[in-house]
DNA sequence: AGCACGCCGACT
DNA sequence: GTCGGCGTGCTC
């Protein structure tokens, strides 16, 4: 076992005459039962026994042994029948104690375990044998044809009956040859044990392709030392007293698309690296910003680590020792960088801060921007967040003077931003066009192809139509497992359900009347299909969930992009962020009508950041540019506000909106979900909840209870799911009532079949 | 959440 | 008699 010395002073083990106790967290434990539990440390483990190690001890009835880590070492336990440690996972601490603080801070504020937190810091490869990283390379399984195709086509026909799936794969195969088991599941809906059981059959090969190893950084143009313009270093040099002041500080940096916000970043990074501090630049989906990785590491060199979302476990457990060694001093990753063992941090960059990716959805279920916050607050350091369109929760805590508000309100090339037109699809309709392109968006493109420009078109919804009903008696596929429309893909020919998976060849007619199908609305598929029919030289590129999960096909699509390799890129929210191609000089977002009726509070400023970032894709470069939006609402007021690119009117509007919704920033929201197999059950226990929680917060006041109310999408997988909001202040009181409640109510019988967790400022 | 302990019905 | 149904209570 190699492991890095930590910097931080380890905590001494102890040193009485007596026993000597560990306080552990355990695995096994769930949140209504989580607590530390006193193991005895075995005489021969004494001094290696201390805080931050990992250890497998003896839990439960049946003494199963689990993964736990020392919190703290005792001399003695309250409690009298206590059990030994097993044996120690690690030679030296992999969590010094400010990071187990942090965990006991995070299980009181996201409702989750303190295992949990603790789990959700080190590197996912770590939690197995002997400390040392499980060794999963990452690699595709790729399946080729094993025979003669004739023979497969002629087995397949014989297997038909008896293995309908393993036909479907080898039909397929006889044509396709070679190809990633992940897509072929894609394209025949057979299961990827029907491509196993083929392989053993011999009549497919199964190979492990390495896909990423260590991908080699994005190259960036040399653009010699980083020179600012006056905005920029008024910004800078406004921040700059709050980096060097050494006290904890929040600074909300509201910028123009475009106007070089990495720039003002990199000042301040060196500027910390100066004085002796490190930092964290935090990134909604690293492989949505390559520029700014390339300028990092340019910049950095040797002693930056990008925590890609594509590295191996291996490489992701290389990295977190690295930066534990003090060989790294700046980090850039999503999410979970939070966490990076960063000693002596003196900056935190979290850039579009809005993003809700920076939301984590499953336990524990924290906001990298909470966590960064108790971060900076511990090391008097800086949260510097960053946005074109900041969030409204962080431009009302701007406004009423918790954090300090900056602004750059032009861009970077002295641009003006792209004039928008917008639209209106009922004209079109009324015009004669039933298509999902508008003769204005068509001649703006016909008009970028001539003059050899590019074109960026934004479409919400991947896949080719997302609702399949039929013409005559109106019915509509629905996944069987879930309460949703499945979406038709012409790529594969199947009906997909985007929530559980599951998938189904598209039936000829309607299964129950026969007649013919109708298929309403447009994914990318279907406008791609339509881009190369009105324009059959052009060459388009569609980038989205199906298209990028083949192997590095992210960076592949982009850089051919930027090579001139396409005239269009078409695609979902991944081509709205962070992309700066100087050829652009025109934006599309074909309907942005599916985004403003959605049921939650965050709707509308999705839909204007989203449009926002859209039109800032175009013009970036030295050429003018402009954007075009699609809508059946051309008086909208968010399509409006987001045209002019006022984010003060969208804000005051947004916030006013919000007041009367008693939503947050105004009041804090904390989600108790309910899931269950069976409905009713899910009800009642959702209701029996409510009814505890409204006994415990009789008499508190602005505390509100809603619900129980059906989750956006109500069934998902054959669970239902439920929910009641409670509107309150979330102060740890608040927190504390809501923790007890969930724990009671676990061990109530009214909660059989039924799971529960807690979520604060929900995204969904 | 698991998992063992315990106290009632149809099998050898 | 006894195998096993799942109700109940605990987890250092």
């Amino acid at each position: 076992m190699t492991e890095p010395a930590l910097n931080a002073p380890n905590a001494p083990a102890y040193q009485g005459g007596g026993r000597a106790i560990a306080r552990m967290a355990v695995s096994a434990a769930t949140f209504a039962i989580d607590k530390p539990y006193d193991y005895v440390i075995p005489a021969e483990l004494r001094d290696k026994a201390v805080p931050g190690i990992r250890a497998i001890v003896p839990f439960g009835r049946g003494n199963k042994k689990k993964e736990a880590v020392i919190l703290s070492v005792e001399p003695s336990s309250e409690y009298a029948n206590l059990k030994e440690i097993n044996e120690l996972l690690d030679d030296t601490p992999v969590l010094d104690e400010e990071t187990i603080k942090l965990a006991l801070w995070m299980s009181d504020r996201f409702f989750c375990t303190v295992f949990e937190a603790l789990r959700a810091m080190l590197p996912a490869g770590m939690w197995f044998k002997d400390g040392v990283q499980r060794q999963r390379d990452k690699t595709v399984a790729i399946a080729s044809l094993g025979i003669d195709p004739e023979e497969a086509k002629i087995i397949a026909s014989q297997r038909r009956k008896r293995a309908p799936q393993q036909a479907a794969v080898l039909e397929f195969m006889a044509d396709a040859g070679s190809m990633p088991v992940k897509d072929i599941v894609y394209h025949t809906g057979a299961p990827a044990g029907s491509v196993t059981a083929l392989a053993r059959l011999g009549a497919l090969t199964l190979e492990e392709r390495e896909v990423y190893r260590r991908p080699p950084a994005p190259r960036a143009e040399d653009k010699g030392p980083i020179t600012l313009n006056d905005e920029q270093i008024a910004a800078y040099s406004s921040i700059l007293p709050m980096l060097r002041g050494g006290a904890p500080a929040a600074a909300l940096l509201h910028g123009v698309t475009g106007s070089g916000k990495t720039m003002v970043y990199i000042k301040l990074i060196e500027e910390t690296l100066s004085m002796g501090k490190t930092a964290i630049v935090l990134v909604p989906e690293i492989a949505l910003t390559p520029q700014m990785v390339a300028v990092f590491t340019q910049h950095f060199g040797d002693s930056v680590a990008v925590l890609h979302s594509a590295l191996g476990t291996g490489e992701r457990y290389d990295e977190w020792k690295r930066i534990r060694t003090g060989a790294v001093r700046v980090v850039v990753g999503t999410r979970s960088a939070v966490f990076a063992p960063l000693e002596n941090i003196g900056l935190i960059v979290l850039d579009e801060e809005q993003e809700h990716t920076y939301k984590s959805e499953s336990s524990p279920r924290y906001h990298a921007r909470e966590v960064a916050k108790y971060r900076v607050t511990r090391a008097g350091a800086l949260l510097l967040m960053s946005s074109a369109t900041p969030s409204v929760e962080s431009m009302h805590n701007a406004r009423i003077g918790k954090y300090s508000l900056f602004s750059i309100a032009n861009r970077y090339n002295e641009m003006e931003l792209p004039p928008v037109i917008i639209t209106d699809m009922k004209e079109e309709l009324k015009d004669g066009n039933a298509g999902i392109l508008s003769y204005t968006l068509r001649a703006e493109i016909e008009s970028n192809l001539l003059a050899g420009e590019q074109s960026i078109l934004f479409v919400n919804r991947r896949g080719t139509s997302p609702l399949v009903t039929c013409g005559h008696c109106g019915y509509v596929f629905r996944c069987e497992r879930c309460s949703v429309p499945m979406t038709y893909h012409s790529a594969n020919g199947r009906m997909l359900c985007h929530y559980c998976g599951y998938s189904l060849p598209l039936p000829p007619a309607c299964p129950d009347c026969d007649s013919s199908l109708r298929f309403v609305g447009a994914g990318t598929q279907k406008v791609e299909a339509e881009l190369l029919e009105i324009f059959p030289d052009a060459s388009v590129i569609r980038m989205d969930a199906d298209s990028v999960s083949r192997l590095n096909s992210h960076e592949k699509l982009l850089s051919k992009f930027r090579e001139g390799g396409a005239q269009i890129l078409l695609g979902t929210q991944m081509v709205t962020k962070g992309l700066d191609f100087e050829n652009v000089t025109l934006a599309g977002v074909l309907s942005a009508d599916s985004m403003l009726y959605m049921s939650d509070y965050r709707a509308y400023e999705k839909a204007f950041s989203l449009i926002t970032q859209v039109i800032g894709r175009s013009g970036r470069g030295g050429k003018q540019g402009r954007a075009v939006i699609q809508t059946f609402n051309p008086r909208h007021e968010i399509v409006l506000l987001a045209s002019r690119q006022d984010y003060d009117g969208f804000y005051e509007r947004e916030l006013a909106l919000r007041e009367t919704l008693g939503s947050p920033p105004v009041r804090d929201l904390i989600s108790l979900a309910v899931s269950g197999l069976n409905e009713m059950a899910v009800i009642s226990a959702c209701s029996a909840l409510k009814e505890m929680l409204l006994g415990y917060f009789r008499g508190a006041r602005g505390v509100k209870i809603l619900g129980p109310a059906p989750a956006y999408v109500a069934k998902v997988n054959n669970r239902f799911r439920y929910r009641l909001l409670i509107s309150c202040d979330n102060n740890k009181k608040v927190r504390q009532t809501v923790a007890h409640v969930m724990r009671l109510f676990t061990g109530d019988i009214r909660s059989r079949g039924v799971t529960v967790f807690a979520d604060t400022d929900p995204y969904d």
